[in-house]
DNA sequence: TTTTGTGT
């Protein structure tokens, strides 16, 4: 009798081992199509940088159930010959979060709902459902106005009409930074979100010799400042967030690429201070 | 064409 069951427990384990096998490189796969040289990694094990890859139509979503904030998104943009969005969707609950964030969470708040994957350059490279995905709350971490509607809407008209065109295609991970003070994370939230004090932007021209912008742009912006004075290197960022981005990319690349601000050949100076659409 | 809140 007991080498019946033994049987079948190890018939068991074989098919859980080889469905989780195939799963693992199916997901893979899938994530190293959307992320070059790999999704960001956290440094040290700490509860605010753990996190789990939710997947999405053109995009990835790094979602940590501690800040209830996205940590990082990732996704691709090429250049496209005639780009077409879809009228904006509603914003919707993402059932995987573990807490509740609707679409009403942020009502009152006098912060708006930001785009960490935007809705226009995802909608016009990748598609109406990817576009619909941007709108999922996973997607969503709190922005003053300021913010969210002139700096940062000019920095991703900037990547998607002056980048995208001038390189071809891009890998970019964008995110929030937040505030180094425990009671700061406690107590600064929107409900059961967590308000993050800057935003970065690493965007990357994934080629042989790869070459790599970042910005960090705080909260408190008016809006109409220059881009170009919030460039940092990816090192700062990973300082600021504990992640570690591109783990893939060779330790010597990776000196290169995260440790220095190289601005030449981005003309920066063309688009740093065009005036905010809203 | 590219961001949102508003309040039911």
């Amino acid at each position: 009798m007991w080498r019946r069951q033994a049987r079948n427990l190890g018939v068991s384990l074989v098919f859980v081992m080889v469905a989780t096998g195939l799963w693992y490189t199916q997901e893979r796969d899938y994530r190293d199509r959307l992320s070059w040289m790999g999704v960001p990694t956290w440094e040290v094990l700490s509860p605010t940088s753990v996190h789990r890859v939710l997947r999405n139509d053109g995009f990835l979503v790094g979602w940590s159930d501690v800040r209830v904030n996205p940590l990082w998104v990732s996704y691709t943009l090429q250049t496209v010959d005639d780009p077409r969005a879809g009228p904006r969707p509603d914003f919707q609950r993402d059932w995987r979060t573990l807490w509740p964030i609707a679409a009403d969470s942020y009502f009152g708040s006098g912060y708006d709902r930001g785009h960490l994957a935007p809705n226009y350059a995802i909608a016009t490279v990748h598609g109406r459902g990817a576009q619909q995905q941007t709108f999922l709350m996973s997607n969503i971490s709190p922005q003053r106005p300021d913010f969210n509607r002139r700096l940062w809407q000019r920095l991703e008209e900037v990547v998607i009409d002056h980048f995208a065109p001038r390189f071809g295609t891009l890998q970019v991970v964008t995110g929030p930074v937040f505030p180094e003070r425990f009671l700061d994370n406690v107590l600064n939230r929107v409900g059961l979100v967590e308000i993050p004090e800057a935003f970065y932007k690493i965007i990357v021209v994934p080629a042989d010799q790869p070459v790599a912008l970042a910005f960090l742009v705080p909260q408190n912006v008016r809006g109409n400042e220059p881009l170009d004075r919030y460039v940092v290197s990816i090192d700062e960022i990973e300082a600021r967030t504990g992640l570690n981005f591109f783990p893939n990319l060779p330790e010597g690349a990776a000196r290169v690429l995260e440790g220095q601000v190289r601005t030449q050949g981005w003309e920066l100076e063309k688009v740093a201070r065009l005036p905010s659409r809203f």
